[in-house]
DNA sequence: ATGAAAGCGCTAACAT
DNA sequence: ATGTTAGCGCTTTCAT
């Protein structure tokens, strides 16, 4: 598929105008044309205008790919590794990307895996042998070592949301026990006494999130109920749903669950099949929470920021900032919608 | 920004190593390199054993750039421009897009431009430059006529959920008149005489939309109320909101609302605040709209599909396929919730 | 089975 | 103010 020759239907392939036909075509030598394109150097404005005249005769369209293989010439695409953008937190990360990455003048390369190891290596070697001038990875690998010899070869990278694993490399990632921390206290100020939490599945920064939670818990209450912490295997919004039935139909139920991430509030959200008197909150805002029949309290993980910041912070590599790794937190930020409140029955 | 001199903060920028320095470090010719790494040809496996781990050795990565700078030699990367992923439908049509296109060995140039003619057209002049081997529009431009001579000089071109304006070229839209019937005859079927609708703004396929809408309620009522068409100027959820509030506050209101894009649900429902007697159907399906109070019935845009056959037709092009533009048209599918029958008190 | 030479479209260095 | 030359990393003839 789509390897095929050149096969034309018999027909010539015509070949796309560069800056040499567009000397000959104005009478000028090849590099007029260059300096007139980048605008550089001094050219006699009757030139210029004889070579503008070209250019726009033949359509001539500069080939950013023969301009990049220069030495010193650096790239001006950044490569973006992320997951499934149907999901709206990598949506709203890819978008803020874009947008900063254009602003400041870059194309972006997208490659989108998720959650195989093997396939993310993969396609960020794709990028690299684009000769991307960075990285920006939301990436669940366990090891990125191999990446070492790349950046010390002057491509910087950048991790979003997921930390650097196995190397040290810049990172821009949610305080992820902190926000836990404060979703969980937010359902305590609630009222609600027997907090579950669902944990999805470890990869991502669910650990920290626990921890949060048991902060919070233990601070209030003292001890923590571990028969209230579920811990799933994928992290799926089935997944989910099928353990919240589980959880909710248990001898002693939960009050209130502390959802890890935004496919097990959804998860979550199906199992209560209408019923409101569970409390909740939830890592990841999701759209549409507003208009629930019990609008969801989240906490949303501040895509837009993750993003623009990443893209920041590749930016001063890029400019040559060659201070040590650094690691940017992203503060979670409440949105208490009613979900958390305790319910008027 | 980012536009930055190479200064490396005093160290020298390591080169990444070429063929060449493979072939010096395995005592053999860059050709043989080159085979080796593109297993073509015949080559003694004991030289194969050498240069693979020459390869392995200085970490050897085949440029792309420098490979894709032959004539002959098509690029491996696909360019799409296509609105805010923040938009799930976008979200959707790109993900699709990035699958299908990985699954051909292709990697994606993505560029974000929402509503801005020029915008778009110096995105796609972006693409181009880059010597993409085929490009996928998702884009309002009223004309995109320069795109012509780049079809002829080889580049395939395919437009996506909006028809090719201005050339003839492949397209890939939604069936938006007969959709927009069938969800029009599904409100009448669930007993709704009064049906507005509200139509986005123009640029949109919406003209189609109202057109079904049209053809459905006067084949059933014999006329149409004017009064009920609402057409808004750019098609925000706040402008919608707006509209919707202004409509069901008026002298003899709609009993049940036609929301012809995504943007247009979302605003109507913030209207409708909390009531339940007004009976919906929307465009384009939205996350959680199965949780809702009142479950939205919609006409999903089949975002995948869109993504998937513009993908797989652009690769015919790749492969050679010169017969005529193609115009195919996905069928929108009715997901039938609750929002389209009428309430019991 | 392997190698040498040419050249893709462009820009940098060095003329003129 | 404009032109010449060389070469980026690779693949393609065309040898051997």
């Amino acid at each position: 598929m789509a390897g095929g020759g050149v096969t034309d239907g018999g027909m010539t392939r015509v070949a796309r105008p560069t800056m040499n036909d567009v000397a000959r075509l104005a009478g000028v030598s090849l590099k007029t044309v260059s300096r007139v394109v980048n605008g550089e150097g001094y050219i006699a404005s009757a030139t210029a205008a004889r070579v503008e005249a070209a250019i726009a005769q033949i359509g001539y369209r500069r080939n950013e790919i023969a301009r990049r293989m220069r030495p010193g010439q650096e790239s001006t695409d950044l490569g973006l590794l992320i997951g499934d953008l149907r999901n709206p937190f990598f949506g709203g990360v890819a978008a803020a990307v874009i947008a900063a990455a254009h602003a400041g003048g870059y194309g972006v390369m997208i490659a989108s895996v998720d959650e195989d190891p093997t396939a993310e290596r993969h396609a960020v070697e794709g990028l690299i042998s684009r000769q991307v001038a960075g990285l920006l990875l939301v990436a669940g690998g366990e090891d990125f070592g191999f990446l070492a010899d790349e950046i010390g070869l002057g491509t910087p990278v950048v991790f979003l949301d997921r930390p650097a694993a196995g190397l040290e490399a810049d990172e821009v990632v949610l305080a992820n026990e902190a926000g836990a921390r404060e979703g969980t206290e937010h359902l305590l100020a609630g009222g609600f006494t027997r907090i579950a939490i669902i944990v999805a599945a470890s990869r991502h920064s669910t650990g920290e999130r626990l921890r949060g939670y048991r902060n919070a818990i233990s601070a209030a209450l003292g001890e923590v109920d571990e028969s209230l912490i579920v811990q799933l295997d994928k992290g799926s919004a089935e997944e989910a749903e099928a353990a919240a039935r589980t959880l909710l139909a248990a001898p002693n139920p939960p009050d209130a669950v502390f959802a890890t991430t935004g496919f097990v509030t959804l998860g979550l959200l199906r199992a209560l099949d209408g019923r409101t008197d569970i409390g909740i909150v939830g890592f990841d805002d999701l759209p549409l929470a507003d208009m629930l029949p019990v609008p969801v309290t989240v906490l949303s993980s501040e895509p837009t920021e993750l993003g623009t910041l990443g893209v920041r912070t590749l930016f001063d590599r890029i400019d040559g900032d060659t201070t040590p790794p650094r690691h940017h937190e992203i503060q979670p930020r409440l949105v208490v919608r009613s979900s958390g409140r305790p319910r008027s029955p």
